[in-house]
DNA sequence: CAAATTTACGCAACCGTTTTCGCTATGGAT
DNA sequence: ATCCATAGCGAAAACGGTTGCGTAAATTTG
């Protein structure tokens, strides 16, 4: 690899000009910066990166941080949507990023602590946010940037994060099956500890409220674990005297497995049970019917939490700011009126 | 962050012999180290992870390619469980890792360039392997250590990769139908430009050879882009005159597709058609009936391109070794013999 | 007990940049 | 002609480590 000075030697200059030629610095004359452009392209010079970071004190390099183990939120697709946004946007700003994951919290916070103290990290971006968080904990009480992507409970005000509007897309969503005659309608959802699926649920019991329904506990179901193991209390809510006609997933995945539940207590979708969900994967097109879904846009959620984060690098008293990333209610096939005799 | 000459300071000794202590260097009495190791325990010191790279000429990095732009890839939950894998070795093992995407070929192959030119990485995992690929090209003739998660087709021999034994694999699971009695057993396949999908073809072929039975090409069908987009192809299989009674995919959200399509058609599964596919992804839980499919133990993929590309990082002269991570086939029910009449 | 060796550590150079400071021309003002 | 800005560039000191080499003290050897 070519250095500065192998550069210099070329342009007949010295490396300080090579570096003030770099960051087109006003007290080279445009004669020299020409020369030594020359050399730089026929040497295929590129700043070590080490160096420059050592000189500069900074490693224009973030974390990226995967929830510790949890085997099946890695089956969404979001992570790894948010990822490739987040790479998009450093690679045209050259920054780099860095996944780090564990087996468990302790792991986790142990390879954040470590990244910090050795200088590979100017900050983090965390893929999911939860109520109590000790890695939240340790950044925020050593005053480390990070930037949250969904919504933060704990400091908020003081943390910059990046989230849907996941009240109000909850909100419309529900208001859609509402607008169809809809009179009883269930929300279930898996997530407990991720914040979104709180304010989908909100959004929920908003849009109920709105319409002067009242509020069913029996119609809302907060678990998690595997689909499978859900399939009681899924058979639970559909045999309700009063069973619902349309229920909303807080995510596609449950979707599937509730419809999986119904079908095999002989319910049809959408005829006797209308599904909506959010994150409209993959799964929602693979359905059948095709599921009406949330698009929630992870990839620009992912540009913009690098966005923050570069942003906030580069400017460390800017202020913790909040983005919303717009959504999009998808429909398709699995939505319909409620049949005359079902609807209240 | 405390420096070496902090920590140098608290023990009484002179930085040479700190930076000696933390690599255990035997010319350091245990005294000595001791006092050091306290110092540094009390200053939480961990050193400079720039200045000992520049120090040591090496970065303790690699990149992590995904895939250039292709949106429904993104979809598959391979990636992320592969990306998983590669970082719980990486934090292990103290290395850090970058993941490197791109709109286009040509914007992934220049962060490549730049990553390789600033001294950033030390290599590179690529998470696919396709035919024709100019990132590799580069690597190659640069002599750039890198690591394939497929088949290496261009430099077998000479490049390290890490797969599962796809054509095996696709063997046991087309032998599997035809020992239920399957004798018209169709292959359908969207990712050509993907290596894995042609062992996955060749596998089929074999076991079909195996058994005595013909090819039909008309039941072979290699195609690329969204599942719906193959309707038309798949309708037209369907409705053959002897359609096929079993069909393996390369893929579960392409057997999800597929399924849609022949139901669209009548067809039961897996009464009239059964249905077997790879990849094992949460998909093949959720679908009705749930899906027979290969899982391909993607998180051991990662962790073992990981483990190959450190081990050559540190070990220059290693030769390249190719890593087969064994595959498992999950039986579920939709999978069955074919009625009478059908059977040949 | 002197010489030779080994042990245990410090000095200083180096890794490749950035950046402060200072130097040397040059040109304009006086 | 003298003085002072200013433009344009180089020397050298950081940044925080690693490591070859030198050397004093401790130990072994003859």
């Amino acid at each position: 690899m070519a250095t500065i000075s192998d550069v210099a030697k070329l342009a007949g200059v010295s490396p300080s000009t090579v570096s003030r030629t770099c960051s087109d610095h006003p007290s080279i004359s445009e004669r020299t910066k020409e020369r030594v452009r020359q050399a730089m392209a026929q040497l295929g010079y590129e700043p070590n990166f080490q160096a420059t970071s050592l000189a500069t004190q900074n490693s224009r390099t973030f974390g990226i941080l995967l929830p510790p183990l949890d085997y099946d939120a890695y089956q969404k697709s979001f992570y790894l949507e948010a990822i490739r946004g987040i790479g998009l946007f450093c690679n045209q700003k050259q920054y780099t990023n860095a996944i780090l994951t564990g087996q468990s919290e302790e792991e986790l916070l142990q390879s954040v602590q470590s990244m910090v103290k050795s200088g590979r990290a100017e900050g983090f971006i965390l893929l999911y946010a939860r109520e109590d968080d000790p890695i939240i904990d340790y950044l925020q009480s050593e005053g480390i940037l990070y930037v949250l992507i969904g919504k933060a409970k704990k400091f908020p005000g003081e943390t910059i994060y990046v989230d849907n509007d996941n009240i109000q897309a909850s909100r419309e969503l529900t208001t859609l099956l509402l607008d169809m005659g809809h009179r009883r309608v269930a929300y279930i959802s898996d997530e407990w500890e991720h914040n979104y699926a709180q304010d989908r649920k909100s959004g929920y019991l908003l849009a109920l409220t709105e319409h002067g329904l009242p509020v069913r506990p029996e119609y809302i179901l907060e678990s998690s674990g595997l689909p499978e193991e859900n399939d009681g209390k899924l058979t639970a809510l559909f045999t309700l005297p009063e069973r619902p006609t349309a229920i909303i997933a807080s995510d596609d995945v449950l979707a599937m497995a509730l419809e999986r539940a119904a079908r095999g207590l002989g319910l049809r979708i959408p005829e006797d049970l209308s599904v909506a969900a959010f994150n409209d994967s993959l799964l929602s097109r693979l359905a059948c019917p095709q599921l009406t879904s949330v698009n929630i846009n992870a990839l620009q959620l992912g540009i913009e939490a690098a966005s923050q984060i570069i942003n906030h690098i580069e400017n460390p008293d800017l202020l913790a700011t909040k983005i919303i990333v717009p959504h999009r209610i998808v429909e398709r096939g699995s939505c319909c009126p409620p049949r005359e005799k079902e609807a209240d």
